[in-house]
DNA sequence: CTCGATTTAGATACACTGTATCACAACTGG
DNA sequence: CCAGTTGTGATACAGTGTATCTAAATCGAG
């Protein structure tokens, strides 16, 4: 990138280096002194990835290729791996943060509880990262902190508002994470129609079988297929806060 | 983990027409030929690893030790470790089926949901398989079709009867998932009272910084003990019961 | 300035993982 | 009997997280 400046390479003073660079020194590029990234970048880099393929690509190995640097470097910002998982999802979930939160406490709640939805959907992998320690990120402690000030105006106990918040989490979360197909990277078998095919012969089987009435009404779609899940969460959450309204 | 290449030739990893076995892990038969290890032997022992020391500890040359046997061995039971851990939660589902359904249709999805949680308390890891792919096992479907029995008598169309399966499920495994230390395996650090003592620092600090003042009421413990879990799961499964009642 | 001690960078090594593949034995149909 | 198929046991491969070792750079003291 930069004119050749060929005063300082290191080191070359002592003869017969072992893995040596190839070639000669004036065919060589300056070393680009790669810096190293910062922590915004790897986060970024891992969440890319996690996007793209699931949160089992999310390897030391690929986050540092795709920052050009090395695997250890890594190692500066955070002591284990799973310290970039919580990175990264405090990170997504600042995209939960409302605003503003609506007055009335019902409209807070499912504000907040859409808005966490809307971040499982774009990132299905925070969902399964959510469960694996206590998420603590300053950015999941900012929706708690909504998810509890919904319901400061109700004159509630504590122990009461905490259980809202938990419940409201659950069942977004819950939702979020049974849904078929919800993970979209490609080692998902879900989406092969192949697969598809079979599952659906095997649930009419199961159905024609005279033990699953119930299941065998509802059809093999209505299990495999997600397409109903943004209604059947409105539909849940709508109850959820009822029955909130009618104990509160 | 998995081993999913990503983005490179993805044309050549079409899977293998000849020794993959055909249709799904639940249609084919036991294979009871092989008397070795049989299929229930392998699930119990990879059961018991994941009970003991979390989900990550199964892996198939631990499992095959387990047995005594060898790693290839396992793979004439099912195509893919994913199948595995498939009959394994089927298995553990089986559980959570009721010998009897209550007969009024807001105790018996009261008494599912919490068949279902002692599962999920007494195995942590089949939250976090739940996640995993849609499934499909046979006592999974029983446990579906048990939830739509029990709204059975109430003159609900399919959808609604559906979208009640959906929430009772998923506030029950959600409640379950992002309960902080449901993992008992001892990779996790929520256990280590050195962690407990930093965590519960940090957030002394978050609270005295003025901007959490709704967390600072709730105080530090109530984030990170579980043992008011049993108490918010009820509360809010009543909630979700009760708002489903003003509906139906 | 020089010389040891200490910190830092860079690479390699280790113990694992899931599973494809291969060499070879055994059985089977012609 | 031989060819072909099938099964069996072992090894190989491409990856994983991260500990550890080596060499270089920096720094403090004399």
């Amino acid at each position: 990138m930069a004119p050749t400046r060929a005063g300082q390479h290191p080191g070359t003073s002592d003869p017969a280096q072992g893995p040596a660079p190839a070639g000669l020194i004036w065919t060589r590029p300056p070393k680009e002194k790669r810096e190293r990234p910062d922590r915004e970048a790897i986060v970024a880099a891992a969440t890319g990835l996690a996007d793209a393929h699931g949160l089992d690509a999310v390897s030391i190995r690929r986050v540092a290729a795709a920052l050009q640097t090395r695997p250890m470097d890594l190692y500066g910002y955070f002591a284990r791996k799973d310290e970039l998982i919580d990175l990264m999802v405090d990170e997504v979930i600042a995209g939960a943060v409302l605003d503003e939160i609506p007055r009335d406490w019902r409209d807070a709640l499912a504000a907040i509880a859409r808005a966490l939805r809307a971040v499982c959907l774009a990132h299905p992998w925070v969902v399964t990262a959510a469960g694996r320690q206590a998420l603590l990120g300053p950015n999941v402690m900012r929706h708690a902190e909504q998810s509890l000030e919904a319901t400061a105006a109700l004159g509630l106990d504590q122990a009461k508002r905490l259980a809202i918040w938990r419940a409201v989490d659950s069942y977004t979360l819950g939702h979020a994470h049974i849904s078929p197909g919800r993970d979209q990277s490609e080692g998902n078998t879900a989406h092969d129609p192949g697969w598809r095919a079979e599952a659906e012969a095997y649930l009419q089987g199961l159905a024609s079988s005279g033990n699953f009435p119930n299941l065998a009404a509802v059809g093999a779609a209505g299990l495999l297929h997600n397409q109903y899940d943004e209604l059947t969460f409105e539909t849940g959450l709508g109850w959820l806060l009822t029955g909130i309204a009618a104990d509160a």
